[in-house]
DNA sequence: CAAAATTGTCACGAAATTGTCATCTTCCCG
DNA sequence: CGGGAAGATGACAATTTCGTGACAATTTTG
């Protein structure tokens, strides 16, 4: 299970600590001393969660949540926050404020891999072992096979992480831009026409058990997984 | 993020200063040295936010913040109060009168930067996410759907923002040039009449769920979205 | 290593979208 | 009532956007 993870911390130290552990992990790190740094990134890159430090310099990491709270787009990152030893109110207000889970420094590795993981599994539906059913579509991460009522269906690589992407993430639209950089790859340098193509052929491969009006495009915006007929 | 900004500031060296780096961050700024002037402005000028100083001569800042926001044409946009060094009361006070963040002087052109961004990503209510009902009418940013009364509408893109803007914005008449400026864009080249035509466009495509008249013509000045039957 | 599969890119055409204009309608005011 | 101003409407050409098939490069597989 590895994910993107933001950790907003700034202490340098404790930050190198942390991002080494969490690499070692598998976990890809991006790093933020500030609040405002934080909002930075959180946009551009996407990440599977946060990790966000109580105390911070300017913006303290409760008004930093209430912010990524409050926008939709962000909404749906979790939130792990990084506290002082037995801090007891800070904790409250701390999940009040949207936190998905809390833990006091200091900590083990062993204890903060296990919070994530347990936040990932509840929060980040892509990184789940579980199996996704829509509309008759069954896709199932772990044989990396998709069925379509019944139907075994032939999906080439890029075209599996495409749909699981999607089934992940239904009725949302998605540009060809977060396409390339969800499926993709940040780093990757694709032309955005590229989407269309296995857009294409997704479809041709979902048309075998009739579901090739599953992706819908969005003219100007980009395309969407529609759970309804 | 660009965004116009209206400063509400007595002390011209103060007003320079912070209108310079505001400007550097890419913002459009409109000064006001009095409250009186800043009524004037806010009202011919509609700023994205305002940035309002607490000690004003004459009328306070608050006093003033109260009377935005008892005006619907004014209730929507974001203030930002520039409070002295450590009053608690003020902060209260002001946070309790409808501003939506305060600032405390001196501050760091990073810190109002910051906050600028902040506040016009929680208050900018076209740049959340979340669904706008009304009338019936359910517009979704993430699915990119709308229904009326059920029914699936059929809107290009512009006809999309253009509504998404109108739903956002509703029980307010807006200028075609003042369309222009927000659902085309500043920098684009258009005719004015256009918006004739996609308003036009836009009600013909209501029309399918039987909201021909949710947005009405108000000779002279504009068009505007009704609540009301 | 050869065959097969996968992938990114391109060019072309179809379709949707868009801006503009000319022409009606409607409304306002003297 | 008439004249004009402002808005509505329909048509149209230009542009944009998307779908599609082909193809060469690359990777994977046998």
């Amino acid at each position: 299970m590895a994910a993107t993870i933001l950790l907003v911390e700034d202490e340098s130290g404790i930050q190198e600590l942390i991002k080494l552990n969490l690499t070692q992990a598998g976990h890809a790190v991006i790093c933020a001393d500030s609040a405002e740094q934080a909002l930075m990134l959180i946009r551009q890159s996407l990440p599977d969660m946060v990790l966000l430090d109580w105390m911070l310099p300017g913006m303290s990491g409760i008004e930093l949540a209430r912010i990524f709270r409050s926008d939709a787009r962000m909404k749906n990152v979790p939130i792990i926050m990084l506290t002082a030893r037995g801090d007891e109110r800070d904790k409250v207000l701390g999940l009040e404020t949207g936190a998905d889970d809390y833990i006091t420094k200091p900590f083990s590795p062993r204890e903060l891999s296990a919070r994530i993981k347990a936040v990932l599994r509840r929060r980040a539906p892509q990184m789940t072992e579980d199996r996704i059913a829509l509309r008759g579509l069954v896709l199932d991460p772990v044989s990396h096979r998709v069925t379509g009522h019944d139907i075994a269906l032939e999906l080439g690589p890029t075209e599996f992480r495409l749909l699981h992407f999607f089934m992940t993430h239904p009725e949302r639209v998605y540009s060809r831009t977060q396409l390339l950089d969800q499926v993709w790859g940040d780093h990757v340098f694709v032309e955005e026409r590229t989407v269309d193509v296995h857009i294409r052929r997704l479809r041709l491969a979902l048309g075998a058990s009739g579901h090739e009006d599953l992706i819908a495009t969005v003219r100007g915006a980009g395309y969407r997984l529609s759970v309804h007929d």
